[in-house]
DNA sequence: AACATACGCTTACGGTGTAAGTTTATCAAT
DNA sequence: ATTGATAAACTTACACCGTAAGCGTATGTT
């Protein structure tokens, strides 16, 4: 009889960080970032709380290792195509991941070092750049924009009142009702002739401001001279 | 002898909701938002916790507030300047309030319906792009688009492990001591021939994501026809 | 002067992160 | 297989959190 598994007849397996930081995520995501404590998280894992600082070091470091794994969620650029085409689909795929896990964004702030996961797709995303053919110094301005926008982009995303088209158009007619049309008369524009009309979806301006920034930093490179 | 100030010959004035969130974006700037709690808030107030429920309806109404009177603080568009300027002034200025008050950044993403600042704030900025000659569509667009890079780019750099361009060359230096050049060799070439140059300081950077947007979204409005 | 209301206070409860110390399980070397 | 070392899970305890409930007093109105 194998001595290994005897050891352990009922329980879980043994603990470790991964298990540790895919609960945690797991139970974010259901529950809400808010709820998850330290005591909830070791119910969650069959563990008593104080068991989980052998593997994470206080709560911070928890948060930062979910943090972490996140980014090996996201689908790094593709060696095989342009950068441009490479990048808007890492774009997507960031997108996708915040909106599958939104408790993510507010804590990516924390200024914290970066880990491993992190680092990767930072290089990665550099590496498509540089390969693009953006100078290095070009390759930092447009590293910046394109993340401030993508990330920028999640945030009102998740900021708004409203998820899906009928949510939008209730929040929208309850807005003019109660809304002083004199006072806000843009927004009023904005919410009946815009919001209201059928088919509005927020998330379809995604795409429209990311192919603004991607086309913009094409003329870019093209402007300056070579590297 | 006049009545009303012979009652609080001692204690502070009455308590207001303006005073309490005005003292609590003061506490959030100067000790940190995870530092704010009722309690805390009612140390600076000279009062006790409870006492704020008065004027408050719980924490999370308090950080809405606090919120909503930050963008007061935020400099409208004129009607005075073009609308480029006018938005880059605002923009200019709405991160130079999220760099008055780092902790502010990740507290609008809570979902909530926006205060009055807010909506005020919103509405002229549509306005501006109306009466510079955007569609409504384009407007919606434009909108986005912008306050996605402005809010994102402030994010980010809030999130960056130096602040200064001193302590960027310490953590580049670190950086490139520690890390495996194999591993990120566009990290390496960014931080080592980037980061080091004397003069480097990633707030340049704001700037130009922004100039970036304005100009993209200029291009836009004129392949338009008109409204 | 009397009343109604608004506001500040006290107390209490269930929750939080985590420091300190103890017990148990696992693994390495004999 | 036994021992000893190390890692990990547990128990207890503490200071702090948001806030519900209820009380007393100050304020403003009649």
């Amino acid at each position: 009889m194998p001595a290994k598994s005897v050891q352990r007849p009922e329980g879980r397996a043994r603990l470790n960080r991964k298990r540790v930081l895919q609960t945690a995520i797991r139970l974010a995501d259901e529950e809400g970032i808010e709820k998850l404590s330290m005591r909830r998280l070791g119910v969650g894992l069959g563990v008593e709380a104080m068991s989980l600082y052998n593997h994470v070091s206080n709560k911070e470091d928890l948060l930062n290792g979910m943090i972490d794994a996140l980014y090996s969620e996201i689908e790094l650029p593709s060696h095989d195509d342009d950068w441009k085409t490479a990048l808007r689909k890492r774009s997507v795929s960031v997108r996708d991941v915040l909106l599958r896990h939104p408790w993510a964004n507010g804590l990516m702030d924390s200024g914290t070092s970066p880990g491993p996961g992190t680092l990767r797709h930072h290089d990665r995303v550099l590496g498509t750049f540089r390969n693009g053919g953006f100078s290095l110094a070009m390759t930092a301005h447009a590293f910046s924009a394109l993340d401030s926008y993508v990330y920028g982009y999640a945030k009102q995303e998740k900021a708004l009142p409203f998820d899906t088209e009928e949510q939008a158009a209730v929040m929208a007619s309850a807005m003019l009702a109660q809304l002083p049309a004199s006072e806000y008369p843009y927004l009023y524009e904005l919410m009946g002739k815009h919001v209201l009309r059928p088919g509005y979806n927020y998330a379809d301006e995604f795409s429209f401001g990311l192919d603004l920034v991607l086309d913009a930093l094409e003329r870019e490179r093209d402007l300056e001279g070579a590297d």
